[in-house]
RNA sequence: GGAGGAGUGCCCGAGUGGCUAAAGGGGGCGGACUGUAAAUCCGUUGGCUUCGCCUACAAUGGUUCGAAUCCAUUCUCCUCCA
């Protein structure tokens, strides 16, 4: 939102995430099919990972019910009733036409009791194997399964030697940071990383906030994706190599120097705090464009920086400048 | 000059005797946001020596146990007629 395709590449931003539930729900996975696929459509022709609608059963809850065939939902758009399956999920993607296609799960909430995050599990992991089943065009798109287990050591295990015993290309970690504590998830992700194998890709779904991107890639993740850099971009929120900025604040009225001094991007190369806590309150569109431009810049330029520190050997040390600078005094 | 109508907190605006420091918006201030139903949502917004007191619904005076609400006068604005 509010980034040209161009821009999101100029950033040196590698892959982008669509999401099934949504393109099929509007406007049609038809719609794209017929525009020639989703690179097509949107103008991108890197790689897009999609979504499985998976996770959309879990945030849209209150409108969903969950058997063992797949979801039955009703749509927030015109309150049409659909189903997704795996052998649906597959279908769409195929559709879209995207290069990573992830497998159709079920993220339980937080908290949830032991026997229905087991059963979940359980679920997810059939419904995985028959994603695999029906998933035919293997050259030209990539099936990710997912780990579930929520925050139960031992059911993340079973997930993970289930899923991996399929074979995939890639596996990915879901239903973590859904609102649990911090030391938490990271205990679990510590717990759970190294059961999926060191040579696939290894996602970390939904994730996140830059301390996060250190922890996940000190515990073996590769790949990350997050909506956080652009929503709260939207909302008024700069990350910055001190720490978060909250470009609404009044102390921003008179200060014209940039967001970050050690960043840069577009935005602070040409603009002033000053100037862009204007254009947020007077809801100028140009508002969201730049604070998501500079979002996107500083994590993709955090992850660059962490590839070159790990290929330097020295990733510890520059975790340790990043913390210390980010969680210092602004 | 005549006839009507209106003046409410920073702004707009509800309220026509006690449950009103005054609905609801906006604006201000602060916060949240993690596989996108989000340019969204939440809190707060007269003062103070804050389990209470003070100042407040144009101004002043009055009626009443009690007034933003009723009465009188004054001021200001709007519409129509001359």
């Amino acid at each position: 939102k509010a980034m040209r395709p161009e821009q999101v590449a100029e950033l040196g931003a590698q892959i982008i995430l669509s999401n099934t539930y949504h393109l099929y729900l509007r406007p049609g996975s038809d719609v794209i099919r017929e525009a020639g696929g989703l690179h097509r459509f949107m103008n991108w022709d890197g790689p897009i990972l999609t979504d499985s609608g998976g996770f959309q059963v879990f945030s849209l809850a209150d409108l969903r019910d969950i058997s063992e065939d797949g979801v039955r939902f009703r749509s927030y758009i015109d309150g049409s009733k659909h189903e997704f399956t795996p052998e649906k999920s597959m279908r769409v993607q195929e559709d879209l036409g995207s290069d990573i296609i992830m497998a159709f799960d079920e993220c339980a909430p937080y908290p949830s009791e032991y026997d229905y995050v087991k059963q979940s599990v359980e679920l997810t992991t059939r419904w995985l194997r028959r994603c695999k089943e029906a998933h035919k065009d293997t050259e030209r798109q990539s099936l990710f399964g997912i780990m579930q287990g929520g925050m139960y050591k031992d059911l993340r295990r079973k997930s993970a030697e289930d899923i991996v015993a399929l074979d995939l290309p890639g596996y990915a970690v879901g239903g973590l940071s859904v609102g649990e504590p911090k030391e938490l998830m990271l205990e679990i992700l510590d717990s759970c990383v190294d059961y999926l194998p060191e040579d696939r890709p290894r996602y970390l779904m939904g994730v996140g906030t830059p301390d996060y991107l250190f922890e996940g890639v000190e515990r073996g993740i590769d790949m990350f994706d997050c909506v956080l850099p652009t929503r709260i971009a939207r909302n008024g929120t700069a990350l910055t190599s001190r720490g978060p900025v909250n470009i609404k604040n009044a102390r921003f009225e008179r200060d014209f120097t940039p967001l970050d001094h050690e960043c840069g991007c577009y935005t602070c190369r040409n603009y002033s705090r000053a100037y862009l806590r204007h254009v947020f309150k007077s809801n100028e569109i140009i508002s969201s464009m730049l604070l998501s431009n500079h979002n996107l810049w500083f994590l993709v330029k955090t992850m660059e920086r962490i590839r070159k520190a790990i290929e330097d050997d020295r990733f510890t040390e520059y975790k340790e400048e990043f913390y210390g600078k980010y969680y210092g005094s602004l």
